[in-house]
RNA sequence: GCCCCCGUAGCUCAGUUGGAUAGAGCGUCGGCCUCCGAAGCCGGAAGCACAGGUUCGAGUCCUGUCGGGGGCACCA
């Protein structure tokens, strides 16, 4: 990556410039090289010279020269055409047009495997994101979670890091008891009895689905004597149906997970005791007014959490630090990242301190609290309640507006913004979507080079020297931004970065191609400009397949 | 009451970890198809909630005010 090359480069030649007495031995500061905003300050810039000036006890303009010169005393092979210095003391880079234009060569070179970076090489990370408890669909709110995580993964993937994607399932609670007890009702319903749903229990029109569904498996079998306890298979079977709804909803969307994790597990196979085992063991645990209490005071929580209720039922924080122990010590995960919606805030700390507790670095754990989205139908805001039965499911959004546009919607807001989502406007602007903008992009690149095919013409022999004008560069610029992207996606889990550096490619496409044509008689220029567009189209199918959204032909 | 997040153009959102003259989509006003796809391009109008502070430099950091969302369970 040359940004990281150019880093390197000031660096050196700082301490060249100590060495050489230039500048005072004194600790180099960092300083990130930054991509200017106007055009006139070249490619790439720092400001170390500031940084370094209250230290130096010098003019940072004088430090900004000396650094720029002892850069230019080394030999570039004609990578820039200019290293300059600028008030108040930036040192600005600006790339050699001939350099420039032989990227082109080494992306068709990379081929779609281009923007993959080594930062993750040999570390396995986990994204666990919506495990949303198997009583319900999955509902627009979910598809928040479910696009950050999902493009969060990929990006990491292209990292270079070993994901593996993760839902928990909470099957061991008391939801979805509630839900197995509100689906026996259901069930008793479709044989004539008179049963009423449950306080607390789940109204939604998807349960009678469920019933039937379990009707037209295993018929009355399941029907126990009026006012006797349900059998367990409806727990089971009930959880299971309701997963496969689920895991066909994420389907609908493009989103796969590599593990399913069942809570129940973590009490089968004795993760739950040997970590309550561990706790106790660093002093973390103690028993009072009859529930077990997992002392979080003692690592500046302001309060203790239950473990154990005083029922002797665990509690779900006891599960999830059991699920933890799985992931840092059973799996060994280098990195563990959770995505969970602001209502979870409050879990951050307490889970924090239960890794801590466990003798696990709590960096380790990398926690996403995305905002919760307020859902609007127009003017008027929807409340979303499972309970009240009142649900937009993601499906019905996804069938309304596509999967693409439903996930572009979602992965283009940060995380710490809270998003509303106008269910009429996302169906208005299906047809005038940025996403389209940057498909069609893609598809005219097929256009062209369908047409050139025709002709009999290809980008064999192409000499990307002949790429000269400053929309053919400015386009060549923008596709090496992509590996930059995947690195700071990687570093500070933002993928909602990508779908602007998309739409940006989109634009340095089309600006290109109302300013130069591909396909003319000038046959070399043609095929250098083949390349060049070639090159473009990997860049953008690989930036649009990092969102989970199709790269079409044509449309 | 305490804690977390947010407030940027008419609307929905970005803003490169404190950088140089704050951007995009939609909307709006005006222009561009005898030529590779007009789902495109070019141009105009329009904005950092408010008040202090920190420093070479603040939309970004700190304090306060106002406004909105979320959290403070032996729920998950």
């Amino acid at each position: 990556m040359i940004k990281n090359e150019i880093g390197q480069l000031v660096q050196a030649a700082v301490r060249k410039a100590q060495e050489a007495g230039d500048l005072p031995a004194a600790a180099i500061p960092d300083a990130p090289i930054e991509r200017p905003q106007r055009p006139e300050h070249g490619d790439y810039g720092t400001g170390l010279a500031m940084r370094m000036a209250r230290a130096a006890q010098m003019n940072p303009l004088e430090i900004a020269k000396i650094v720029a010169r002892h850069i230019e005393g080394d030999s570039q092979n004609g990578v820039f055409a200019a290293i300059e210095v600028a008030p108040p003391g930036f040192i600005n880079f600006r790339l050699s047009r001939d350099w420039l234009a032989a990227q082109v060569d080494a992306i068709l070179a990379t081929g779609p495997e281009f923007g993959n970076i080594s930062l993750g090489a040999g570390k396995k990370v986990q994204v666990e994101f919506v495990s949303a408890n198997p009583v319900g669909p999955i509902h627009v709110g979910n598809g928040r979670g479910l696009a950050l995580g999902d493009t969060l993964a990929r990006a990491l993937a292209a990292a270079g890091f070993e994901v593996e994607r993760e839902y928990f399932v909470n099957d061991a609670g008391t939801q979805t008891d509630i839900f197995a007890e509100t689906l026996y009702v259901r069930y008793q319903q479709l044989f004539g009895r008179e049963v009423e749903i449950p306080e607390g229990g789940y109204p939604g029109e998807y349960m009678l689905d469920l019933a039937n569904a379990l009707k037209d498996e295993l018929g009355d079998s399941l029907l126990r004597p009026e006012g006797e306890p349900k059998p367990p298979e409806v727990h089971d079977r009930g959880v299971a149906l309701m997963l496969e709804n689920i895991r066909q909803d994420l389907d609908a969307i493009g989103v796969q997970y590599d593990n399913w994790f069942s809570e129940r597990s973590v009490y089968d196979d004795g993760t739950y005791k040997k970590t309550m085992d561990l706790l106790r063991e660093h002093g973390f645990v103690s028993e009072r007014e009859g529930a077990v209490w997992f002392v979080s005071s003692s690592l500046g929580e302001e309060k203790d959490n239950v473990l154990v209720r005083s029922t002797g039922a665990p509690t779900y924080f006891a599960s999830d630090i059991a699920y933890h122990y799985d992931k840092f010590v059973t799996r060994a995960f280098d990195r563990v990242i959770n995505i969970w919606g602001a209502d979870h805030q409050g879990h951050v700390p307490r889970m924090k301190a239960a890794v801590t507790a466990l003798g696990v670095d709590p960096d380790r754990l990398e926690i996403i609290i995305y905002q919760l989205v307020t859902l609007k139908r127009g003017e008027e805001v929807v409340r979303l309640s499972k309970r009240a039965g009142d649900i937009v499911t993601l499906r019905s959004v996804v069938d309304e507006v596509g999967a693409d546009a439903a996930r572009y919607n979602f992965v283009t807001r940060a995380a710490d913004s809270h998003m509303e989502f106008d269910i009429e406007l996302a169906k208005r602007q299906s047809a005038e979507n940025p996403v389209y903008y940057v498909q069609y992009a893609h598809a005219r690149i097929a256009g062209i080079l369908a047409q050139a095919a025709e002709r009999g013409l290809d980008f064999e022999g192409g000499d990307v020297g002949l790429l000269k004008e400053d929309a053919e560069l400015d386009l060549v610029r923008k596709m090496l931004r992509l590996p930059e992207l995947i690195e700071q996606i990687a570093l500070s889990n933002e993928p909602h970065q990508l779908p602007y550096y998309a739409t940006e490619m989109a634009t340095a496409f089309h600006d290109f191609y109302e300013k130069c044509r591909v396909l003319s008689d000038d046959e070399a220029l043609s095929r250098a400009r083949l390349k060049l567009v070639s090159a473009a189209k990997t860049v953008l199918a690989r930036s649009l397949s990092l969102m989970g959204m199709s790269a079409p032909e044509r449309m």
